[in-house]
DNA sequence: AACTATTGATAAGA
DNA sequence: TTCTTATCAATAGTT
């Protein structure tokens, strides 16, 4: 481009580099608005500089986008745009009443938790390590993988020990030039772990 | 022949928006690829078309840099360079040592998260619609943050991985990110629901 | 930050 | 669908 062909490895000059980045991370931001506009599609773009600064892009916005993709990427693919639609369907006034009344529905839940969460503390939650983290989170798995099957059975899909693994947000992710395939080192992740978006 | 201006609002004809999506989706990725290669920077991409197809890109990885997304919100700043630092330094070995020993050790949290899915059950949990789902997903998130705060104070993290190299249990259960399918063996568990960014 | 020469992306057409 | 190519758009190097 410009006065000469790029060559595609990593800018030395911390100046030029830092140039690079601003100009094409507002291209792309560009382009990435126009597929949204041209094509009706919503657009995430989740960018980390190298020094961690973090910007993001998001059409109509970012946080929904991101959630719908947790969300699909957990829960069976058939009921994401039955959640989607109902979470938006519901005006705000509802849900915010909806909710209010059910938060104090599931305050029994939240207290245990709670009690979890202080008992761990009396045991020198400051010694907690990661490993004491995880297990933590798998009692946190185990409720969340339970209201799930209960969710399959209401919702009247997928058998619960389904062992396919067939749809994945992996298998979905087109391959690119450099071939980012991660469905093989792909590990369950925080965000598989507790969805942030139900 | 040849290209024409395009004008930036929603392409009227099915097919070819559809082939512009295409295109363009290509496109963007691409430009997401340099972008990450000649800048150093982590980029991920989530797109939802019209039919709410899921495309990802993502470099490295796009759940990574979902997750990083998430946490930098909840977390200060300063610390999630250095927990995502010691997350790419971790040697299996260790790690599968130390769980082991504080597997024992933490038999309490454990049994504590298994009472309070019982009570979860007693409480008719048959009954949960998906708002309620919702909620108690919610209870979970503030569990969750409360327990990311703590991990805050914690200097001697330990970062979970595993080189596809080494292929443990928990290594296979990373092609199954769902966590439908888990088998109650210690370590899958814990290793399928463990967030690796932490 | 602004300016172009050039490369890269891509809308139509085949 | 894939390939081609004329034209538009992004941007590298410079100012």
């Amino acid at each position: 481009m410009g006065r000469k062909k790029v060559e595609m490895k990593k800018i030395d000059s911390e100046t030029s580099r830092r140039v690079t980045f601003s100009k094409r991370r507002l291209g792309l931001f560009k382009k990435a608005s126009e597929l949204s506009t041209l094509c009706g599609a919503e657009v995430a773009i989740l960018v980390f500089s190298q020094n961690g600064k973090v910007y993001s892009f998001g059409h109509p916005h970012v946080n929904p986008i991101v959630d719908k993709y947790l969300i699909q990427g957990i829960l069976p693919k058939e009921i994401v745009p039955e959640m989607m639609s109902r979470i938006q369907g519901t005006r705000v006034n509802e849900l915010n009443q909806e909710m209010t009344q059910l938060l104090n529905d599931l305050e029994d839940e939240k207290k245990r938790g709670e009690a979890l969460l202080q008992q761990l503390e009396k045991e020198e939650i400051m010694n907690l390590d990661l490993l004491q983290l995880k297990h933590l989170m798998f009692s946190m798995e185990e409720l969340k993988n339970h209201v799930i099957n209960q969710a399959n059975m209401i919702t009247g899909l997928v058998p619960v020990n389904a062992p396919s693994s067939t749809q994945t947000a992996a298998n979905n992710t087109t391959v690119v030039p450099h071939g980012y395939d991660f469905e093989l080192e792909d590990f369950e992740l925080l965000s598989s772990c507790l969805p942030e978006c139900i």
